[in-house]
DNA sequence: ATTACTATGATTGTATACAGTATACTTCAA
DNA sequence: TTGAAGTATACTGTATACAATCATAGTAAT
């Protein structure tokens, strides 16, 4: 029988933590993470505290400069397309096995998830919309047997959707349009059409950058 | 003017070392690290080593387990696999983006890299043939302006590899034959040939796949 | 002989103290 | 007023001490 967890670490919840207010945006980007200011705020120590920004270091999520304190990820506009293109690498591939070996249960998550995003849609919902829409990827991802593939899309959506959730005060109108989107991609696998889904999958992924784009130069503006 | 680093801190230190043995075969996948011990042998305290390990688990090349020694990653056929499936999704639009862009530089380097590799089947020095082809990879994933596609290459290269030295006493005779189609794809990118390259690149990968599946099943005979 | 239990040792998890270093401020001279 | 040097401060990097937990061996009961 597999064992129950019994407890976690403190370095494990102070992870946990730290990054949902990271990807949350409540600490937004550029903030220096003192140490010990950190660790009294968390109540704990420095040693599971500095392993927690370690491992969030690890995932690009803060940068580490030797010696200064360090900070919450600041995003450029090139890093954001790098992902976005690798991410378009990695998850037409991606739906193309899925596809292939895709059950009940798997449809029924991905229909089920729809209709999370159509809820948020209509009640004009972005950040539960975006947490809806990093989901329905992660679905995506799930599906695929392989491991490592999973793990990686998983680790790019975190990235594309906080670089989005920064932009959310002028980006909300989106949410309607990518709904339709992610409605294409669905009933393409259901009708197990690859070109189709390729397609839709393609046309999906090129609008959330030109979205981002566009947003983005807009906050310049500001 | 770009700094001059003056230092590198104790923990990186480990980390560098750590993760050399670990590739090396030094420190054979199962062997148990512990803290104490380790940091001894390293004329360190703890706490930097145990940053080292931890970075070396985010990477998956050491297992943690709560409150247990971590452990060398042990490989499984299926994890191998994964890797090598997912090195086909990303090295082939590598190459494809690497085609379009790829410089005068870029290819002496590859050239040259070919004779390294060529050298070192000559002189039937396996160990270096692995390291060579490590390098013939990166370069190819340096070629492409993607920070985020090129780590991702650099990564999935490093858990390959890895799994390929631990069966280098068997394998040692594909070298040549590795050597081969790696100068298949670079004449395919002298001459831009895109589809060519495609098939050069594909072939190779499933090729490497083949070789170590056939490996795997006669190191499990012994 | 086998199983359950307890005690002991070993090892990780966490806190804290200390050392080293970068930053900010102050002071003094040009 | 400005710039440079020196000093103070605040922070990270590292070592060590302590607490909690896991593994092991030995013992007693069935």
């Amino acid at each position: 029988m597999k064992k129950v967890i019994t407890s976690f670490s403190l370095a494990e919840q102070a992870y946990t933590m730290l990054k949902q207010s990271i990807i949350s945006g409540e600490i937004p980007p550029g903030t220096e993470l003192k140490e010990e200011k950190l660790a009294a705020d968390l109540g704990i120590s420095r040693t599971p505290l500095r392993e927690a920004v370690r491992k969030l270091a690890m995932e690009e999520l803060v940068v580490l400069q030797k010696g200064k304190p360090a900070t919450v990820a600041t995003f450029t506009m090139e890093e954001s397309l790098e992902f976005m293109e690798l991410r378009q690498l990695i998850e037409i591939p991606n739906l193309i096995k899925v596809i292939a070996q895709c059950d009940r249960e798997c449809m029924d998550r991905l229909e089920g998830n729809l209709e999370q995003q159509m809820k948020a849609v209509t009640e004009n919902d972005y950040h539960r919309f975006i947490d809806s829409d990093r989901e329905f990827h992660l679905i995506l991802a799930s599906c695929n047997g392989n491991e490592k593939v999973r793990t990686l899309i998983e680790h790019v959506n975190t990235e594309v959707n906080r670089a989005f959730l920064l932009l959310s005060n002028t980006i909300g109108m989106s949410a309607s349009t990518a709904y339709a989107e992610h409605v294409h991609i669905v009933e393409a696998i259901k009708s197990r059409d690859v070109e189709l889904a390729k397609t839709a999958m393609r046309v999906h992924l090129q609008n959330v950058q030109k979205r981002f784009q566009t947003n983005y130069e807009e906050e310049d503006m500001k």
